[in-house]
DNA sequence: AAACTCCCCGGAAACGTTTACAAGTCAGGA
DNA sequence: TCCTGACTTGTAAACGTTTCCGGGGAGTTT
């Protein structure tokens, strides 16, 4: 026969059972008094007192498995050190935490089976809905993120044909909104630092920046492309051997990171920027005002697809049973002193302005 | 008479009955052959048949309530766009990677309730353990610390009487090593761009730096401090009030966001750094490495912090009636090419070395 | 052939909470 | 006085998993 269990749990914190005990009520009026359901004055007074004298906190995971939530909302990236993602974050953070629930955020750093590892852990249950945001896409994601128990979002490119809401941009036409204004400037040996183009990111960098080239009616000329990954050493390295066996008059960086790690390496080689070699990155990231000069970079519009994202998170959590949606969100150009010679000065006047527009247009700020 | 449940769960997804049903045998036996443990060669084979063909994948909630654990590990910082907490939380990654569990972070925006409902939340069971960097100690935080179910591991100072694992370092004396290093090149006025006075690194740095000064007799000069939040955006209009009102021949400034928007004001107003402005940041992140020219840095090992909080939490998961434990990490500092007129040039050279000794010392890094 | 060991299996309890349901109390109105 | 309704309370089931325990079968040893 199973007698009533009075004592706390074996590690000996207390819960509900010891508060009721305590009491003198049943588990039911504990609970119930404990949310601020019901309950007589009496009942109130002595449950409240009883649960403060033992330091009882609820258990949150007995709650969610009753529940079926947690109120906690996952938001994976590859490389938490890039700016563009810290950006992203907060927009996302501001949306998730106005629905009463919470963010946790992981750093897969870039790698598959971290990635589909952290799918299958943390989207069983642990979260109600995730956020993730692949720099590669391969079969296991694909089956992972369309298997998962939770609503995912993806915020990038991905196949077609994937029954998952999505918000994307077109890194294509943000790379021809650069190349546009780095030839309008009368620049004609445009150089390109790129990240690997096994990613997707790097893949529509490359495409678009062979595109627009042909475009102008430019050869494209391989010396002046670089490879490297998406960090800064990997640009001031990929710089330095650019600038080594070519002599561009602009550089276009496929990240702000990148173009960082550029920019280093033109100012030890004793280049001016902008007027030797113009500069413009890609994400249009705090970094990029950071920068001295401050950077030209293309608006890859973080902070929008970001706040989407969540919004859509949110959205299918409510209701699951909507159809699969894509958005897109459009890229801009900030212009800044790293690519006009005799417009915003480098530095001088008021801290240039992060806002871009939101149709592809192009803004100079000054 | 309870009828034992054959149906997926309200919403639809299999669970272990479900499976358990469609293999035809019991719910443990399913169980079993899903965790590895057991069972014949014919029973394996329709469990894991049955498993497939519904999807079957096990709810970590429901298990976590049984297990008592959850294999996470959960890390709170202030400011998550700041280059030190990614550098710290890279180190605790590698560690609670290597423990086969999963770190997730949450960024509190330094606010106390948020920080104080994070660990209400949290720590009520949804992770195993929990790192907090708090810039404010107030006596919420010390409450919720205390009282939480799970451990907590503080990095940052801490009143001496919490009974909590902690890990420290010394930015007195790391403002110390950054004074003692521009007095010995022989700069007097020695302006210092901190933080609010409020917060914990805050109060200790000024104190650090009116006690260097005294040490050396040289009289602190109210016009040549100046205070703003830990930003960029901060340290950029604070720097150009200070060089406004003031004519100081360095600049130590109380982290390195901070210092890289000081860069920007020095060299926008024609200053040459380190010719006419030494300047010194704090932290020691990539950012200080980024800047050009690169900067001097004091290193308060966050690495080291992050990773030996780490380390104490997994011990103290592993046995919870330890003792509570503090550590302290030594400051030292990286010289670079903002602080030194004759020494590391700007930038030429390959790339300095992140390197810093971990006893208090002084390192050229050329 | 009986006793013993080993393995496999199913029933049932347990983790800590919320909540449906039934039963009880009490006051007020017919 | 009895009924009705509002309110409170306790019992028990449920969330989905792991695991203890005992029963039973097959194989091995005396």
């Amino acid at each position: 026969m199973g007698r009533k269990r009075l004592q706390p749990s074996p590690d000996g914190r207390p819960t509900v059972h010891t508060v009721a005990a305590r009491a003198g009520v049943s588990i039911a009026s504990a609970s119930r008094v404990l949310n601020g359901i019901g309950g007589s004055a009496e009942t109130v007074r002595r449950v409240r007192e009883a649960a403060a004298e033992v330091g009882y906190v609820p258990n949150a995971i007995a709650r969610s498995l009753q529940s079926q939530r947690t109120g906690l909302i996952a938001l994976a990236v590859a490389d938490i050190g890039n700016p563009v993602y810290v950006a992203m974050m907060r927009a996302i953070e501001a949306v998730v935490a106005s629905s009463g629930r919470q963010l946790v955020v992981h750093a897969t750093g870039g790698e598959i089976d971290s990635e589909t590892a952290l799918l299958r852990r943390l989207a069983n249950r642990y979260v109600d809905g995730m956020i993730i945001s692949p720099i590669r896409i391969t079969d296991s994601h694909h089956a992972a993120i369309v298997g998962s128990p939770v609503p995912v979002v993806v915020v990038g490119q991905l196949p077609d044909d994937t029954p998952v809401d999505n918000v994307r941009t077109d890194s294509r036409a943000g790379v021809a909104l650069a190349v546009d204004h780095l030839v309008a400037a009368g620049r004609q040996r445009i150089g390109f630092v790129n990240g690997p183009l096994d990613t997707v990111p790097g893949a529509a960098r490359d495409a678009g920046f062979r595109a627009a080239l042909a475009r102008h009616g430019i050869p494209v000329d391989e010396d002046l492309i670089e490879i490297g990954d998406f960090q800064y050493a990997a640009g001031r390295a990929a710089a330095a051997r650019l600038l080594d066996r070519a002599d561009p008059d602009a550089l276009l960086c496929a990240n702000d990171l990148i173009a960082v790690g550029a920019l280093h390496t033109l100012l030890s080689e004793q280049r001016r920027v902008p007027e030797d070699v113009a500069l413009v990155g890609m994400d249009d990231t705090e970094l990029a005002q950071m920068a001295f000069p401050q950077l030209s970079s293309v608006s890859l519009g973080s902070e929008a697809r970001g706040r989407r994202a969540a919004e859509l998170l949110l959205e299918r959590i409510a209701d699951p049973d909507l159809p699969p949606r894509r958005e897109h969100v459009a890229p801009s150009l900030a212009v800044r002193a790293s690519s006009t010679v005799g417009g915003p000065t480098a530095g001088n006047g008021p801290p240039a302005s992060r806002r871009a527009p939101a149709d592809g247009t192009v803004e100079v700020i000054s």
